[in-house]
DNA sequence: TATGAATGAGAATTCATTCAT
DNA sequence: AATGAATGAATTCTCATTCAT
């Protein structure tokens, strides 16, 4: 593998191949990819591969690398979004519906890695942390203005309801459990919402009359 | 691999060695297990292994079934259990958990093993279906009662919800969030009760006024 | 590699392949010989190689290891050689020419891999330190004797004189100097004799008045 | 490779690629030298190396060539030596052995690539004839003297002894044998005089009456 | 001259599976 | 039923060398 800090040629070359990786890896999972399959893909020789990547274990860090960083800043609810609490959890629920459809089978995969390699523990251990903290101190907020139950562990609490929306986002579009996307956020968000004991402001857009 | 009727000595041998394959793949993982290490496992020698299964896949098929079997059957709730719907919920997730922790490991392999093969797909949506189904005749039970929010449709309810546990128990048994298991049961049950509008009774250990 | 104890059929392929290596290395050299080479001209797969062998590497170490031990057999000079100390230095000589005659690429191949592998280099020393300190002992007795000069630190001169022997079979078989036998022998012999200052006694066979 | 004379900033990097690689070569060994490591070592790019030289093997070749003609150079007995011949013998001995050390690791290189490929080993039956000359001419002129033993073949005895001494380097220098220089040069060399039947002269340093 | 990206021939090794005994 | 020797497809990775810039 390389060293030296690459020309622009390289660097192009090199994405390339983490492009043509990525794919390959989405579509025939990791044990069937082989390298020769991604140098194809990215139009270069086998020798090539080598100049940017140690092996197909290190490639596959950078494409899980990129698709959790993608994964945290696809559902992120902006600060801009409604200060409504009950519309603030619809609104994260379908961003990571939708961050999940994106990049679940490459997920999975680095789901798969992490139990024979703690490198990619780790890494999903950020990501998940990072969920749960929103959601802790989204909860705690919630608890601080009186607008949820203040017994709840906040923790413990954004643990298992985020669980429910990521699981529930890998049995809708991975294992083919069918519902609208409508339906799904509404089930989501009022379960959530009801769970934690929020308690419906006038401006709520829950499920009314 | 052989048709006919096993002698008893065959039986032995073959229960042996599905034995041997279990602690094997649950030890080391689908990919790592040579079928060397069953056979050294079990004490008998490459050749025989092919007299009773007729691939390493084959072997994992009968070792996944009899996990999921396992699952299933470790998680019901007992039909003597009290009536109290707070009561039957809790005992359901705690056994889930404890269910999950003697398994954990090799229903990831099964779920992994979905990825590429649909025949654990199937597998796996079999078990799912019949947790789903007793969470949804549950739930419906307790609308039709009206201790339950009738506009929450039952089965994505029970998908949702279960799936929260189902997450959570991987989140807390092999990814090592930490929690008692007490608290873990507690909340759970909590917040699934609540989500579903669980009207408490007279008998409820719920939390109270 | 196979650990159990071996059936006759799998020593049989275990000493067919342990030949065919013997020859290719000596053929073609460490480098140039691929394992696919050794198992055609054993004509077995190149599985089968695995079977009975870890590793090129580790072929090569058991051919050194026989090679290194029937050199030091070959060049023994039985005790029931003639008692004349000249006459059992020519033999020793003689024999030694042609122990390495039959050896030498092998041998040579060996010092080679010592220079990268410090097992081979520990295989050589023992080999030269029974050469050594069977040539010390010999002069050591001449020297008790009174045959030959007292002051010759034994080892020392062991080393050098059969240093010299050693190196000459390099040069006459490997280098393609050209001396017949008989010559190379005699003058081995005398210059060996005189060095050490051996006293010809009544019998010696030595180049007379 | 580049045919046209160079420019001195070409002679420059040419000079450093070929120091480089005669380290490396000496610290690692050939096989283990890559031609990365080579421009590494000398500050430029694969590329760069081409330019100079045509392919790893010639660099070597280059570089064997400097090892030889320095290992003849550094053992020569200067003309101003002492003329007594037990004298100019030792001085041979010890300056041979003084060579030996600077460029044993080297020289065996060249010995082993002259295995496979037959240009080597010209160039080391030059540096071995010349050595060898230069000791039969000195031995024929001692036995034109009446100084030495006048049946000896020169040539063979020349390669004989001569054997002896490279091969003590080799033992002494390579293999850790172990002995002081002054020990060592005085039995080489004693060893030496005695067996060609040297006759010492008055003004000898030889071992006394 | 120098650079460094690209090439691809080449070899080792693993292990599930077959089959003769 | 059991054995274990034999098979060979499959894949990774290295590194000397070429060549466009």
């Amino acid at each position: 593998m390389i060293v030296r800090s690459l020309t622009l040629r390289g660097k192009r070359t090199r994405a390339t191949l983490l492009a043509a990786g990525r794919e390959a890896f989405e579509e025939h999972g990791y044990d069937a990819v082989r390298i020769d399959d991604v140098c194809a893909r990215a139009g270069v020789s086998h020798g090539t591969f080598y100049t940017y990547f140690d092996s197909k274990e290190a490639l596959f860090g950078e494409v899980a690398q990129a698709v959790v960083g993608e994964m945290f800043a696809a559902s992120a609810v902006g600060p801009a979004a409604s200060g409504d609490p009950y519309a603030r959890i619809e609104a994260a629920n379908r961003l990571y519906l939708r961050a999940w459809a994106a990049n679940s089978r490459l997920v999975r995969m680095v789901e798969h890695a992490a139990d024979a390699d703690p490198r990619f523990g780790r890494l999903l251990l950020e990501l998940r942390e990072a969920f749960v903290r929103r959601g802790a101190d989204g909860l705690r907020r919630l608890q601080e203005q009186g607008l949820a139950d203040p017994s709840l562990d906040p923790r413990l609490t954004a643990v298992m309801l985020g669980g429910m929306v990521e699981h529930f986002a890998h049995v809708w579009l991975d294992l083919g459990e069918r519902a609208g996307e409508q339906d799904a956020v509404d089930h989501l968000t009022r379960l959530w919402a009801r769970a934690i004991g929020l308690t419906p402001t006038s401006t709520s857009s829950q499920e009314g009359p």
